[in-house]
DNA sequence: TTGCATTTGTACGTATGTATC
DNA sequence: GGATACATACGTACAAATGCA
């Protein structure tokens, strides 16, 4: 436990990589509560203001819980396993019928409100606009997971059971396509990171300042408009989204625009 | 520009509000220079610690660039599109061959390497296996914009044009499989948001404490085996990764046993 | 219930180092 | 070389939350 004040590495980022080391060797155990900062302080031989800094940078990076007047705490095992969004529709169409009993799944909320700006620029309407909004909170145990939010626009579905909080016996969008009729046929997902808004952070019980990964899932018809648009955000440096898939074989085909991922 | 110290909110977390609102109303251009730290905290008349604890927060998540020296600097809001990498082999497998001509991908280097344990679990590897990697470098004008490697077990890729420095023609995944004899069958990938390592920071010019977008991606073989596996890492605030899809129809089917994306 | 010690979180003033212009 | 600007560390002080006697 000594640090090098000389070094070409800064005293608090020497401390956090040696506490990342000994977190990941399990000096301490998911849930055990580390030294207190002044005490690592002394130990460490420097200020309790740089120790401070360490523990704030392993906070944003997920591996620290700390809470005020009690402790600071390792944060249970990384990576949980998600897939993205296209195993909503699956492989298999519909297998997510059991999924309510798998998660602790809650409906939160059902009813009109102003969409943010990436919904807005999904549904081609000005930021502000009323959309009707059914929005969830999933749990494991006691953890929250995942908080998401399904938009619609309310002329879509007025006079439907999605207008209504009920908890449906399918997933949502066959309850929306048998209620209105139209069919999903094609989807966009948009994959980032950002900070949390004050009320995500609240409901996964992280801090404002760890980053979330964020997933907007965009449903279309069988006329390119749009159905529905799903937002949905866990808390990034515990989760990671997966997914597998078939590669096709040679078939030409004509170049597009967009830019793309090189990876070789 | 004043500051309520009495309010709940902390004076570095009402500063670090009306900044990003500046910012995102445009008060300052893209590449446009702040007023300096000392300057800002007479003007909000707090201290000038607590004014740099502000720009450390907008810095990791990714609105400002800071330059000892220099000065502190909006960050292009910009948004670069990207798709999943099953656009790597696209509905269309082959169109990537122009790819190279539309970005300048650098390739950095071929050769021997112990491989991270991302890469390792992919495999079925103990960590610090040598494997043949071949990373390279994209950049859109002046800066870099993705980090990435492919990597190899030596045995597969022995004696062809892949183990050496040799900048192909078509995608790389179609010269392994004219080299190798194995087909690309199917695929996996993973996002997740981390820190970057000390080198990814380097050569994406970004600070170590600013997270990155991660995309590992397995390719297997008809057999399930793994060909190669792939990372690519992009600057995360500044990323988003999208792809689109055709929703199938429904089909019965088994129910998995991985936990899975709620979304509704 | 009250009171007190502990622990995290923040702010401030000062000092020093380093990079840029 | 000098002025400017960012980056870090240290010591002190105080607030808020927690836990225990």
């Amino acid at each position: 436990m000594t640090i090098n004040p000389g070094a070409a590495e800064f005293p608090h980022r020497q401390i956090a990589a040696q506490l990342r080391a000994r977190i990941h060797r399990g000096d301490w155990a998911p849930g055990e509560r580390l030294p207190s900062i002044p005490s690592l302080a002394t130990q460490f031989g420097v200020a309790k203001q740089t120790v401070q800094r360490t523990i704030d940078q392993l906070r944003i990076e997920g591996l620290l819980i700390t809470r005020p007047g009690s402790g600071t705490f390792v944060r249970g095992t990384k990576r949980r396993m998600n897939r993205l969004s296209r195993g909503r529709y699956g492989a298999e169409r519909g297998y997510h019928a059991e999924l309510a009993a798998r998660y602790r799944q809650h409906l939160m909320q059902v009813g009109a409100m102003p969409c943010p700006p990436d919904v807005a620029e999904a549904f081609g309407i000005d930021v502000g606009v009323h959309l009707l909004v059914r929005r969830h909170l999933v749990r494991t145990g006691d953890a929250p997971v995942e908080v998401g939010a399904s938009w619609f626009r309310p002329a879509d579905v007025r006079g439907t059971s999605i207008e209504r909080p009920d908890v449906f016996d399918r997933p949502l969008y066959q309850e929306v396509e048998a209620e209105t009729g139209r069919r999903y046929t094609s989807a966009r997902d948009q994959v980032s990171a950002r900070l949390p808004t004050r009320e995500e952070a609240e409901l996964l019980q992280i801090r404002p300042d760890t980053p979330v990964l964020v997933l907007l899932h965009i449903a279309y018809d069988a006329e390119h408009k749009p159905i529905e648009v799903a937002q949905a955000a866990w808390p990034g440096p515990m989760t990671s989204l997966t997914e597998e898939y078939k590669i096709p074989g040679v078939r030409p085909g004509l170049p597009t625009d967009e830019p793309d991922l090189a990876l070789g």
